[in-house]
DNA sequence: TCCCTTCCTTTCCGTTGTCAAGAAAGTATT
DNA sequence: AATACTTTCTTGACAACGGAAAGGAAGGGA
């Protein structure tokens, strides 16, 4: 084992059981399996998983199934998860609004909604995520007697532990105590994460990491954002700061960025950034993305040229990333995927010349980002908070005093 | 815990006794510590800490300290490794030579030695090394009988539990069982890893890493390499391909690289690619790095060109790394570094310019390299294999018959 | 019906790490 | 000098955990 500074005060192994968790992450990611397949998956013995499973059984986090039959030898029993068992609440928030979701222990959303923050100040946003949670909860008994954990997403950096947003230049932040504030005002376990690496667990759980645990996570909209899942871990870099894929330079001395530099990936590609290109171009400016992708659907030179820009740039950029940690999987999503049939050719064409490994190597996939992704990946977080966790009924925390907090 | 695809077939726990294996790198890492410093880095208890020691001190690789006293009450106990207790042999195999150490228990080269290699072969590199062993070996007695390791380091892919070296584009190699191979020819237990990689172990067990479990290392040379350690461990990819610094495209459109592509950081700051600057405008082909580290001094224009040319490449490229899997420290080494003062000064200017976080968020550390830290790397991916490898006297395997296999 | 195969369960056991109490080895105080 | 105090290390009882092996359990095939 390699040298560890972080003293986990968590009991005798390292995650509290990590035998319960690797039991339970078998289960949740491989769908229905067998004991004997969690077994031969996990290196366990059978022994173990049954003792394992029982517990879980016990407290209706998981069910045996009725079985395929077919071989010889006594049947396997599968197992699966109970998706009513429990939920989880997950919130994006952004200066405008937030957006939540509920997802069951399957991790699918069951209910959904969003409320507009009038103002983007922490006050107000805390208080509109409260209304929101209080809002999803109440459109189904279940949700109220079963949900006990919040996830909430943002942008920026974010201390996991301390539960504080560190530093967030979208929404203009700085060391807002955000999980302990929500805690306060909604009575649920809360996790704060940084929205692309939400995204990133919620395809761990439930995506392509259940696959292979080597993958990235790109996402393009108003910004450029990546997360790195690298040897089954998200990786948070030594400050919290890992994954700035948007930042990296990828045409030297080329449009001024936000961040102060040229050349950014995220000054050529990102929404506003193809927008601004278009309008330098001597096309129409003040349009928005759709209008654009339009304009270059039709043939439109500007817009057209803006857009197999942008994609040279993230083909670059990602083709970089993958010469770097070389993960098994890119998975490319967020609101600019709109402009997929207008990126993903020069993207795949530069990213297929710039990988030093033959590009069949990666596998590169789109992913159509609805609206309430970034939620759901929220919510992701806070069931690998359960799936990984010790195994209570009830959370640590006096959670659901319910009324004195939920309500006004 | 999060899905595991590899099923480590090991035993109880994912690492054999991970108890054990982080008390060991307590030791080994934060050099003489008291049991209740372990008991607090590691987050055992004191009682665990003193039950994990006792056998090592049985065994003799652990020594207690006379110590320090200072405060109130009973005064610490250090331990300490005992360096003589086991040695273990690197080596570094190039196309012309393989390089040769014996480094003690605390990681230091007690012995070194180089054999020339008749041509790029397998079989005459196999003899070679097995020459440089026995050579090495026969230099102290103490070495003979305490030497049941050998670590490889060789440039390319290299896959580690099947002691396989994949693919060597510069030893043009592919698919050799080195690991095998050697332990036959040399009676030690065998590991084979890439050269960079080693390096970064070296600095993970007795370097950088001793502090900060989040660090990159860069190497200069006749190609670019980079590795990575992130949250303590050291990232193949998944395809054993991570770290390919040398492959990202700093100038689109550049210099041809001899991967294909253009542009790359190697086709512009590697030793060879400095030296066809310097040719190309104008100056002086033909000559070796000495020579153009020389002219460069001297004020020459090519030369000093292509320094900072270069320089800037690596500044860019080394910021693009930072963005990405933000490290904590940097570590520049390589043979490359002969020129130092010629690059770091754009290196570090183009560093500052292109990182998101103030470029003081990271430290970046310039290590030269004696011509046997290579080796000396691979010994320390052999070491840290006993280190979190089961205690146990003598290796697996009948290793010292010794005579049979190390005479003719 | 009997056997065979495969999956699951149970029992027993060794290992591991903690807790709590106590011994050890110093300094500070009277 | 004697005593108290403080901190470190050790010891022993104990519970949790995971494996091995043997024992069902549940089907298919002859």
């Amino acid at each position: 084992m390699a040298p560890r500074q972080t003293a986990d005060r968590e009991g005798p192994y390292v995650l509290r059981d990590r035998t319960r968790a690797s039991v339970f992450g078998a289960i949740v990611t491989k769908g229905p399996i067998a004991r004997s397949e969690i077994a031969q998956l996990t290196g366990l013995s059978q022994a173990t998983v049954t003792k394992a499973v029982a517990p879980m059984i016990a407290a209706g986090y998981v069910a045996e199934q009725e079985g395929s039959s077919g071989g010889r030898g006594r049947p396997r029993v599968p197992l699966h998860i109970c998706p009513e068992r429990r939920f989880a609440v997950g919130v994006k928030v952004t200066e405008r609004e937030a957006v939540g979701v509920v997802v069951d222990f399957a991790g699918r959303v069951v209910a959904g909604g969003r409320v507009r923050l009038e103002s983007p100040e922490v006050p107000e946003a805390v208080a509109g995520v409260r209304r929101l949670v209080r809002q999803l909860l109440a459109e189904k008994p279940e949700f109220r007697e079963r949900t006990f954990d919040l996830g909430v997403a943002v942008g920026g950096a974010v201390d996991l532990d301390r539960k504080v947003l560190r530093a967030s230049p979208i929404l203009g932040w700085q060391d807002v105590p955000l999980g302990t504030l929500l805690e306060e005002r909604t009575g649920l376990r809360t996790v704060v994460e940084n929205d692309v690496n939400a995204l990133a667990v919620a395809e761990q759980w439930f995506g392509v990491g259940v696959d292979v645990p080597w993958f990235a996570v790109v996402t393009l909209g108003a910004g450029v954002g990546s997360a790195l899942v690298l040897d089954g871990k998200l990786m948070h870099g030594a400050r919290g700061a890992a994954g700035e894929l948007g930042h990296i330079v990828v045409e030297p001395g080329g449009r001024q960025c936000r961040c102060g530099n040229r050349g950014c990936l995220e000054a050529i590609a990102s929404e506003p950034a193809i927008l601004a290109s278009i309008a330098e171009a001597g096309g129409p400016s003040g349009i928005d993305i759709e209008a654009a992708v339009g304009l270059a659907r039709a043939g439109d030179a500007p817009a057209f040229t803006a857009f197999m820009r942008a994609g040279v740039a993230l083909g670059a950029g990602i083709a970089t990333l993958a010469n770097l940690v070389n993960p098994a999987r890119i998975v490319l999503s967020g609101e600019g995927l709109v402009a997929s049939d207008l990126l993903m050719g020069s993207l795949r064409e530069t990213f297929a010349a710039r990988t030093l490994l033959p590009a069949d190597a990666y596998e590169l996939i789109t992913r159509p980002l609805p609206d309430e992704a970034w939620a759901r990946g929220a919510a992701a977080v806070a069931l690998r908070d359960i799936f990984t966790g010790p195994l209570e009924e009830s959370p640590n925390r006096p959670l659901r005093g319910a009324g004195s907090s939920l309500t006004p």
